[in-house]
DNA sequence: GCCAACGTTGGC
DNA sequence: GCCAACGTTGGC
């Protein structure tokens, strides 16, 4: 069995992984926003390849690259790290949520998050035109076609190559 | 607003 | 357990 998925798995040679790209839409939560809070729990995730990144491998001091999807432009918005590891996600408890997963239960609650903290401000803004244009970044998992997971594994030299592209 | 990609749902 | 329909993501 895993055998089979694992190497149709397109992720599995970038585990395991310390440096990541969380995406997130500015108007929902923006890079900006964590700055001012200092720290976030990232609630709200319902896809379960993102919840099995946090769940079994994001742990405390990881690298956190924060991306604005749904952007103008998209691209990389600043740096932060984990700062707790997964805990369940209640919001997928409450009916009031946007979150709300009718299917979830106290007792068997599928979804949990991290915490991200100590955002880091970038020199630049790296746009996701920046990123297609790097030679360095070309099987970034971002830009496979299609790419629709909310948290992404990074290679060691991704997250250098996307450092740099930041001016840090 | 359009639409391609693709995860999820539900009928059978 | 297949697979068509549906919903969501996210760039443009």
């Amino acid at each position: 069995l895993s055998k089979v998925s694992g190497n149709k798995d397109p992720v599995a040679s970038w585990l395991p992984a310390e440096h990541w790209i969380m995406k997130t839409e500015p108007d929902v939560f923006s890079f900006e926003l964590l700055l001012k809070r200092k720290e976030e729990f990232w609630d709200g995730v319902r896809n379960y390849m993102a919840r099995n990144f946090m769940r079994d491998s994001m742990k405390v001091g990881h690298q956190v690259l924060v991306y604005h999807s749904n952007a103008t432009p998209p691209g990389i918005a600043g740096l932060a790290q984990v700062v707790r590891s997964a805990v369940p996600d209640v919001s997928a408890l409450d009916p009031k949520s946007e979150y709300f997963d009718s299917k979830a239960k106290k007792d068997q609650n599928p979804w949990c998050g991290v915490t991200v903290g100590q955002p880091r401000v970038l020199p630049k803004f790296v746009s996701l035109a920046q990123i297609r244009n790097e030679p360095s970044l070309s099987e970034l998992l971002l830009l496979r076609p299609g790419q629709r997971l909310s948290i992404l594994p990074l290679k060691v030299s991704e997250f250098e190559s996307l450092l740099r592209l930041s001016g840090l």
